[in-house]
RNA sequence: GGCGGUGUAGCUCAGCCGGUUAGAGCAUACGGCUCAUAUCCGUAGUGUCCGGGGUUCAAGUCCCUGCACCGCCA
């Protein structure tokens, strides 16, 4: 991903509220999360977005069925949501619904506008529909008369519709993906989508007359718009569109008060709309790629904005090699997971066991290992150790030395040096590799050196003992500053021992000799980060 | 049916443009230390690199073919 400037805009899908949360949510915005904590960290203007997609017949259905109305279903499932992302530790910048008011008025304007462009047009459909889907099918793409998406089986209907020109803008489509190699990601993905368009588009209906639950297209509202249509425009939305294109008499300031947002929020959106579009990258699941690198980009090339600079679709999470299923009774319920590990551990596991893009496998036993051996045994084991030494043989100040390791502080440079490039590709797992590695290093130095050997009487050795403990509390520094993004906890738990400000408080990374300066001590207190679990999961007493 | 991908130690996987005795983590066995969350560090392994054929001085690494699994489209 290229930036240009200081701006960075995140987003992950927004979720659809007829079912609960799972760890495929937590999953994406956690990943997306991490993104925008690293980029603030490194002093880039972020925008992280994230919400719920509230309309449709499937919510009016499911809706129905709970005799509610389908915002009150929304509203609550829409909480669930919110309160999974606080205890996730996920620091958006807004939660952004489908019902909220300037969301609303932006997919109406956006609708408008292609009409009168001519890029949305009239006509009528007549054809297959998957009403579970909500999508039209054509003949051919029928599997034994079923949806070949959901297997059920299809209406046939006729009615007029709102079409959304393709064909129009497949050169430039595929011109873009070609000129922009980051653009789909990861690359495998990028054949599947340049065949589906080279197979020619059919233009796209973006409306529909069968029910009621939805935004009307203005002017005409026996037509409801597309929930696809009017799930993707949430980008423009949260980025400001309203703002940005104003001059037809929009009353922002009373319109937006109306819809709850923040105004501040939206103040510093108006002038950057274009800044963070043009450095908009995506997060989303696998099964949602043809919205986002298809119809979504020839959205935005009709309303002439910048494309976005990536989508990024990530794999799913098997449960002990099985898809998750309701019927299975093998739903991870992230809630769970967090209540009983903490939010750090899942993060953690979820970044560190797959490579970002591949699917991957959610055991027990393999999360369990993983804390034990990786975040107790490795990194809690080594904050703790360190941290005692420093109060017993020092009463807790960290020593000036002018012999530091250099090994480690190459090390050090070196993976910090690589985090850009990482963050780029979505290396996340490589991230946390490395850094485990470095934390490797620092327990093998530490034990190498043998503080608890050392002579203090003898000169020599004492001035080496100062040398390993800050050599080795600068590391742990560092440590901590290449865990932030993924476990933020943590790294204030361990900037909390440090005395140094945390980097969740806007503290930034300094240079480590500014910060450990003479006589600097660190916290009288102690956290234990990771108490070690036992094979069944529970915690050990002390 | 079309296009694309994958198949490497018990498990999960790394192995870029072909080049010296094929790697990591987990698990297993043994050894060292005691500051620390009975933690940390070190040592030892094991592999017909899916089968078959070919190119080459040299092939997990390239080509062909068979098998198995997966993805997208139909």
């Amino acid at each position: 991903m290229k930036n240009k400037g200081n701006f960075f805009y995140i987003t992950t899908p927004i979720y659809y509220v007829n079912d609960v949360p799972h760890i495929g949510h937590a999953y994406s915005t956690v990943s997306a999360d991490i993104l925008a904590r690293f980029k603030r960290l490194s002093g880039f203007n972020v925008l992280f977005l994230t919400g719920t997609d509230e309309h449709g017949l499937k919510i009016e259905k499911e809706a129905l069925s709970r005799g509610i109305f389908p915002k009150e279903l929304a509203d609550n499932v829409h909480i669930k949501f919110k309160e999974l992302f606080n205890s996730l530790d996920i620091s958006y910048d807004r939660f952004i619904r489908t019902t909220d008011e300037d969301h609303i008025k932006t997919v109406q304007k956006v609708f408008s506008e292609l009409i009168s462009k001519g890029d949305i047009y009239l006509s009528d459909y007549e054809g297959w529909y998957c009403t579970p889907c909500e999508t039209f099918l054509t003949e051919k793409s029928l599997l034994n008369g079923n949806c070949p998406e959901c297997g059920r089986p299809v209406e046939r209907i006729k009615e007029k519709s709102y079409f959304l020109r393709l064909k129009k803008y497949e050169e430039k489509l595929l011109k873009y993906i070609d000129e922009n190699p980051d653009f789909i990601k990861p690359s495998f993905r990028k054949n599947e989508v340049v065949s589906f368009i080279k197979e020619g588009l059919n233009d796209l209906s973006v409306s529909r007359t069968s029910f009621k639950w939805g935004i009307p297209v203005s002017g005409d509202d026996e037509h409801i718009i597309y929930v696809w249509f009017d799930a993707l425009i949430n980008y423009l939305t949260g980025a400001g569109y309203l703002n940005y294109r104003r001059d037809d008499g929009y009353d922002t300031e009373n319109d937006l008060t109306d819809a709850g947002v923040n105004a501040d929020a939206n103040a510093d959106n108006e002038n950057n709309f274009i800044n963070y579009f043009d450095n908009l990258h995506h997060i989303i699941g696998k099964d949602i790629l043809k919205f986002h690198t298809v119809y979504w980009p020839i959205m935005l090339l009709a309303l002439d904005i910048p494309l976005p600079k990536t989508v990024f679709a990530h794999g799913w999470w098997l449960m002990d090699g099985k898809k998750m299923s309701k019927s299975l009774g093998n739903v991870v319920n992230p809630v769970e997971i967090i209540n009983t590990y903490g939010e750090d551990p899942l993060r953690y596991y979820l970044m560190r066991e797959v490579t970002f893009g591949l699917d991957g496998d959610f055991t027990l036993k393999n999360f369990i290992t993983r804390y034990n051996s990786e975040l107790a045994n490795d990194l809690g084991n080594l904050v703790s150790r360190l941290l005692a030494m420093l109060r017993k043989y020092r009463n807790g100040v960290v020593p000036m030395s002018s012999e530091i390791n250099t090994d480690l502080i190459a090390n050090a440079l070196n993976l910090r040096d690589s985090l850009d490039k990482r963050y780029e590709n979505f290396e996340f797992s490589k991230i946390l590799e490395d850094a485990f590695l470095f934390i490797n290093k620092i327990n093998k130095y530490i034990n190498d050196s043998a503080p608890w050997k050392i002579d203090v009487n003898n000169e020599t050795e004492n001035k080496f003992l100062d040398s390993v403990l800050r050599s080795s509390v600068i590391s742990v520094y560092y440590v901590s500053y290449f865990i932030y993004p993924f476990m933020p906890g943590t790294s204030d738990k361990i900037n909390f021992m440090l005395n140094v400000k945390r980097f969740s408080d806007g503290g930034k990374f300094l240079v480590p000799d500014d910060v450990f300066k003479e006589g600097f001590k660190i916290s009288d207190e102690s956290v234990m980060l990771f108490p070690r679990l036992n094979i069944s999961g529970s915690k050990n007493q002390g």
